[in-house]
DNA sequence: ATTGCATTTAGCCGTTTTCCTAATTAGGAA
DNA sequence: TTCCTAATTAGGAAAACGGCTAAATGCAAT
């Protein structure tokens, strides 16, 4: 979950998940669609890898990525138990400070 | 959508937001349940803040957090566009208050 | 004005993030 | 083997982060 939230914390990296939603994408792809260095990229990949938010797989010499749906559900699990769109996991608590006036 | 995601990846700071779910809550009283100190709650509570993710109230000489639950929609709603558009192997059993059509 | 309480701001410090370039690994073809 | 391409790892600099203590601010009551 730390992790998770983590890597959608980057903007690039929030980015490279939109890119991924058509299906994999091999990483000097996704490289060559920033403008930055193939390596920062790699980094990024990395840090959402972590996440459990893509797999890579090898073919060849090329390695591609892959959007892990069930992990941005978990994600959204957590947005939706605080909305309450979801069905809550504990009681809400009342607020029980002051007393209107 | 930076800095809400951003604000999104602390583990205090998700903390914090549930607590808030029942109500508004002082920032003593936020404070009081973690095990820091006060000025590094007010820290995060800023960085929500700047998120959008809660207002504060004054209210005599306490200052109360609301939870602005827009702003986690917010999140939501990119989530939701990536869960969407991918390859769903399996549609969400998730009823919501959203009208179907 | 002074005291007291609730809260924030200021300043400091160690750790983490984020980017770079250079070097390295891995695979396929000659 | 050697060469080329794809991609990662290594190392480092600058900035941001996350925590602390001490000082300042705001509000209410004396």
């Amino acid at each position: 979950m730390n992790t998770l939230f983590k890597a959608l914390s980057h903007p690039v990296r929030r980015r490279i998940i939109a890119m991924l939603r058509g299906g994999p994408l091999a990483s000097g792809d996704i490289a060559a669609a920033f403008d930055m260095s193939w390596p920062t990229i790699t980094g990024h990949l990395n840090a959402l890898k972590e996440a459990g938010l893509v797999s890579p797989e090898r073919e060849g010499q090329t390695i591609r990525y892959r959007l892990e749906i069930s992990a941005v559900e978990e994600a959204m699990a957590f947005l939706m138990d605080i909305v309450g769109t979801g069905e809550a996991t504990e009681p809400l608590p009342q607020p029980s400070k002051e007393p209107r006036r």
